[in-house]
DNA sequence: GCTCAGAATGGAAACGTTCCCATTTTCCAG
DNA sequence: CTGGAAAATGGGAACGTTTCCATTCTGAGC
């Protein structure tokens, strides 16, 4: 094998003369259609790109196609450990199919948003997985109509004919409040960040109220962030002195809440356990802090193999009726935090 | 402003048809020479265009071009927090001047740092960042003689004509020194994942040594993961029974480490600033970890922003002879880690 | 030996831009 | 007025592919 050592990219063209063969025959080795050429014929291609070090121009074939071999993915916080795992899901499923994985981050600004959402239509994307910031429905939409799938991750938006795949919301704050109740834990407090557009933290934070008021259980909520943080440390310990004969727990609603709240156990004294701290996602820390925090670990490669799964089936013209949604089960990491 | 409803995209034929303008026209309305057209053609163009919701097809742009809006970013490890917020600095400015991110992540895979490297090129990438898994010192000459600039990120590759984006390693490890000698420890070990392919391990540690014994201090050096977990506990035992009469500390070099060392800590039940801990690389949850762990904090966001504009300077003609090397400094942010 | 189906191959148009030219328009000095 | 330079605009080729269709080749059946 010879290096490319050519300072210009060879094309089609090239190629073709080298092996004495048309730039058809050259496509077709580079298609999928090799098998419809003759061994002497596919011989004298393989050597003659390989000489030249040739590489199809993806651009061309994005152009000529109407389709690149694009991905496009939308986070709405890359800086979130939780949004990281994902994605690397994501992009092992996407190269094992021979996708590449275009990256965005929203920085949860809906105006990023839009502006990436514009940048990828203009790349022809095949694809689109959207964590999304805000509610881009009316381009969302124009993507479906122009034949790109959309997968919609972790959050849900407006009502758009997308799969969406996440986590089980439901199951998962059932679960904790299963395992805070068994470990004895009378009353909960739920911290959560601010709902805004996020249909999971809505979830979440509604099927707490739900669920806790039907196993009659005292609670609580907490949103984060529309306080200070004197007025939330108040909150917390009103909590607690409004439950004296109580054994209480605390409840995070995604990692950012357990890492917020777990500074505030520090600061307000409070021993891990004795009062319970429980969080929904896994993170490289929680065990190191002293006894251990429990979690509710999401299966974050399966989620992400399962976004570009979903649009896989779409993209081919298998038109298997895929499951509108995907909803995957937390797994319990019990440590000390939960154990009085 | 109309939405784009269209159920196909729309070109620049269509839009000079509704504006009475030829494509030239728009071509230019679109491309920087908008100045170029008199007042009335703007209007009518912009009107035209904005009813067809009409965007450039960037495919047909780079073909045309010979060069997209688009920046590969390679990362070794995309789980690594570090390597996140470096990422997002990348993003941030490659945004604000109108480029987008391809991410690939290597896994620290060559392999697979092989393959992606040979996508970026055919989509045309205007420039590269790397964070190098292996040595793909060919493909990255085939880059650059192509005339597709290239910043390195933190680890070296070779001998390359490409800029050098990155922290200070001498001056860390000489820092991190510093303030250990400073809090009265004696004795300190550098602990450090196996160096292998990274530039940055090697020079971190071979720094290591040589600024500790100028100093006559006492010290050793240990590599994770070429011993299992018994054999590490045992060779951090030994070092503290070494230096009996002297206040002992373990210095990490990346976040990896720390995590690790950390771990150690508690199963040795090792009283944290007693034994001094210090680690290059500032996370989340280094405060959480009573008394707190000492760090040396990269620019992260700077480092970033730093990389794409070394790209922005090589790509434009304005080739200001940029150094070839940027070195950042860290801050030190101290906590109780290293307070005996 | 001839016909003809099917396999193997090639020519040329098209994808949506950009950019080099050529053409038309404008406007001012003579 | 008029010549002519500068400003404004447009036509068409080219970028590197894919794909439709046409052509050439092969060999089996008669």
């Amino acid at each position: 094998m010879t290096l490319p050592s050519a300072s210009r990219r060879s094309t089609i063209l090239e190629v073709a003369r080298l092996a004495g063969a048309s730039k058809t025959s050259v496509s077709r080795y580079f298609g999928d259609e090799r098998e419809r050429l003759s061994p002497a014929l596919q011989a004298r291609i393989a050597h003659a790109a390989s000489t030249l070090g040739y590489q199809p121009n993806q651009m061309a074939r994005g152009l000529k196609g109407g389709r690149s071999t694009l991905i496009g993915m939308l986070v709405a916080d890359i800086r979130n450990p939780f949004s990281v795992a994902i994605t690397h899901g994501v992009e092992q499923a996407c190269r094992q199919y021979g996708y590449s994985l275009l990256v965005c981050n929203t920085d949860n600004d809906p105006e990023q948003e839009r502006q990436h959402l514009a940048l990828l239509g203009a790349y022809q994307v095949a694809g689109l997985v959207v964590n999304a910031a805000g509610s881009p429905e009316r381009q969302l939409h124009s993507f479906i109509s122009q034949g790109t799938p959309v997968v919609l991750l972790d959050r849900e938006v407006g009502h758009i004919d997308a799969d969406v795949v996440g986590l089980d919301n439901h199951l998962a704050i059932d679960s904790a409040l299963d395992h805070l109740a068994a470990q004895g834990y009378q009353a909960v407090l739920y911290v959560s960040e601010a709902p805004g557009q996020s249909s999971t933290r809505q979830i979440r934070l509604s099927r707490f109220t739900q669920s806790a008021q039907q196993r009659a259980l005292s609670h609580a909520t907490l949103l984060l962030s529309t306080l200070d943080e004197t007025d939330t440390l108040e909150t917390l310990s009103q909590f607690l002195a409004a439950h004296p004969q109580h054994a209480c727990a605390v409840l995070c609603g995604n990692g950012t809440a357990t890492l917020a709240v777990t500074r505030f156990f520090q600061t307000l004294g409070w021993p891990l356990g004795e009062v319970g701290l429980m969080g929904i996602d896994e993170l490289d820390w929680c065990e190191l802090v002293t006894p251990g925090i429990t979690t509710l670990a999401q299966p974050t490669d399966a989620i992400g193999k399962a976004a570009i799964s979903c649009l896989r089936h779409k993209i081919a013209p298998l038109n298997s009726p895929q499951p509108t949604t995907l909803s995957f089960a937390p797994s319990l990491i019990e440590r000390g935090s939960t154990r009085r």
